[in-house]
DNA sequence: ATGACATTGTTGCGCGGTCAACTATTCCCG
DNA sequence: CGGGAATAGTTGACCGCGCAACAATGTCAT
């Protein structure tokens, strides 16, 4: 077994800033979203995924897969955005074990209402502190992590 | 109502790269741990903080804060915490209605046990992946983040 | 064509988390 | 001092999520 590398004083703290500061970002978008709009961020980022689908649509399975959750979460959210008007489940005709969940025009409604005050919010709490030359950084780096991670 | 300013399409790459990146990374985490020892990616963090406190005991009210979770989301990941044996609860004897939580000698020697295999995930799906420019970007950016967040 | 195998979406179950309400205690100011 | 306000920790109700099991359907080699 080899000896492990411990992590040094600047590892330490960019572990931890970056852990608390994704906390704490996640955590005031909810936030904002739930207060200002009554979206919760997960469900606002499904609207997303489907808003920017050819047709607003998606399979349950991509959208499982797109915003990294499971497909029982899926199921359940989809249901629960069909409850509000927002999506709604049709049929798949070339696979009849398929469904489409289908952005309303509710649902593009509320995300058109919702989007700017998230994007305001996602300024102020990160773009608005990142120079240029730490954008670029953070994207290339979380590009790469996220690559390594699923390949 | 001023004018929103969207994100372009670098600041959406990095969004999208961030969020994602930081998704896998956490799962990926959890998953090392709980395969590897059976402790969660949360309950291994309150063992850490504990571990690093003086005495290896803190305030509940101070574990809360540093692990940025609610008070009673704290005393019930304590009571698990309490039944594995890896903490014990100890009253607070200058505020009678305080509560200590302490590191057990087993607690400690399940982080003592825990920790190279999680270091070593952290440095594969992480810092393995930065380079010595990206890991100072991001250690200043999410400090600033996490200053502008919780002041 | 057919039978083994894979995939899709849903569901029951349990876990872990927040919010609001509650009790006990401490703080603070008149 | 005394009494209202703040604080500490716990609990109950509820919610969202993942895992495993499931039926239905599709795929593919033979």
């Amino acid at each position: 077994m080899a000896e492990t590398r411990w992590l040094d004083d600047d590892e330490q703290a960019t572990w931890r800033a970056y852990l608390e500061g994704t906390r704490l970002l996640i955590h005031a978008l909810d936030r904002q979203l739930e207060t200002d709009s009554g979206v919760s961020f997960a469900d606002y980022e499904l609207l997303v995924l489907l808003s920017e689908a050819p047709g607003h649509r998606l399979r349950m399975r991509d959208l499982a897969d797109a915003s990294f959750t499971s497909r029982s979460g899926v199921t359940r959210a989809v249901t629960r955005l069909e409850d509000a008007g927002w999506v709604r489940r049709v049929e798949c005709d070339d696979d009849r074990r398929g469904m489409h969940a289908e952005l309303t025009e509710a649902g593009a409604a509320k995300l058109a209402a919702a989007a700017p005050g998230h994007v305001g919010a996602v300024r102020e709490h990160m773009f608005d502190h990142l120079s240029q030359a730490e954008q670029a950084h953070i994207r290339e780096a979380y590009t790469r992590m996220r690559a390594h991670l699923r390949p």
